[in-house]
DNA sequence: TTTATTGTGATACGCTTGTATCATAACGGG
DNA sequence: CCCGTTATGATACAAGCGTATCACAATAAA
């Protein structure tokens, strides 16, 4: 087999490219061609790449999943050991919320999605509900950690605060992605919320 | 002057086909023809009274806030007299879910509409922040008022626990939206965040 | 060195889009 | 009655879109 390029490597950059385009110009402004200029490579490359635009987009989405989780994983990792339940928790808050450029297109993309996904049937609706299912069942077993410990209060329906808990960190990530509160208030907000589960309730 | 149509009335029918493509085929995908089949009148016609397709996403924007905003009246008028501030914290909340279709639709519509502001500057990003502020402003009158009268605990901070409400409604909202959960679910789940500032605390 | 396969460019096609143009029908005021 | 404004239809146009086609460069295997 001859010429072999690093077919990832390339699939990657044009994805990288298709992101900035999004990002840019919007989700359902994406056009083949932009791309094709922002990588700086032919309209044909794009093609051969992902053979069509819904293969791009199916492949935009599965990129923006991955380099999710890779960004959590990482926060993770830095995590200082060994690690409260409540600390992983404010880790997961801080990364869950629209705080730098980066989280703040990840989040717009991510909506921008959801929002496509409702009237096209290409895409799987499963990306958006499996996601915060996990998301839930992983803030929900951090919590049944903490009431364990002691940090939380023994009472704890934790399923339901886990459902509360994702619920406002959706509605706090788009406020602030709209930028009608700054991330930092909403971190407040956050904490306050997460006291109230606490043994030593601050206020 | 002749040939004198009810300019208002017309418009209100081309709007309404607008905002049915846009829940069909996704806003972004509306085109200025799509809406003219819709509405059952020509092409020239949508011109006519949007000018441009811009003036058209204006115009639609205005018209689902109009729409909001007179389904919230009505709500608001069907509440049994005298209203408390728990009953009415409680259809704001009913009112502020996706619950049936209409709701579903307008829900859709708003958040493509806030996606797509954030890469157009033609339509104003504050109907996305002057919108909740007011809401969030109503509901920490609410509390205020329900604490004035016993209802909530006295020690309330109704600033916060109204941005707190407020996010996790929107936050709700969207779950129910992409059917990660019902919507008597999240409905449930909020009585239980509104029990703990009540007075008689349930659980 | 040939050869088959993989990778890349140039370009064209058909379609849809928003917008513009032009004619003309309807009707109130003079 | 007629005139000028309002309202509506038919149609044209240029641009941009996704997709398809065809040629050919590059290279690993024979």
């Amino acid at each position: 087999m001859p010429r072999t390029v690093d077919h990832e490597e390339r699939r990657a950059a044009i994805l990288e490219a298709f992101v900035r385009v999004a990002v840019r110009e919007g989700l359902y402004a994406v056009a083949l061609r932009a791309v094709a200029v922002e990588a700086g490579v032919s309209l044909r490359l794009v093609q051969y790449y992902f053979e069509t635009k819904a293969g791009l987009m199916r492949a935009g989405l599965e990129f923006l999943e991955r380099q999710s989780n890779s960004r959590w994983a990482q926060r993770v990792a830095e995590l200082p050991r060994p690690a409260t339940a409540r600390a992983t928790l404010w880790a997961l808050f801080e990364e869950a919320l629209p705080t730098d450029k980066d989280s703040r297109d990840f989040h717009l993309l991510w909506m921008s999605y959801a929002v496509f996904a409702q009237s096209d049937d290409q895409i799987s609706h499963r990306a958006f509900t499996d996601g915060p299912n996990r998301l839930q069942q992983h803030i929900a077993s951090l919590l049944q950690q903490g009431v364990a410990s002691g940090e939380f209060r023994a009472d704890l329906d934790v399923e339901v605060e886990a459902a509360i808990l994702i619920g406002l960190l959706h509605g706090f990530g788009t406020a602030v992605l709209v930028e009608q509160k700054p991330a930092d208030v909403a971190l407040n907000q956050l904490r306050l919320q997460l006291g109230r589960l606490s043994c030593t309730r601050v206020a």
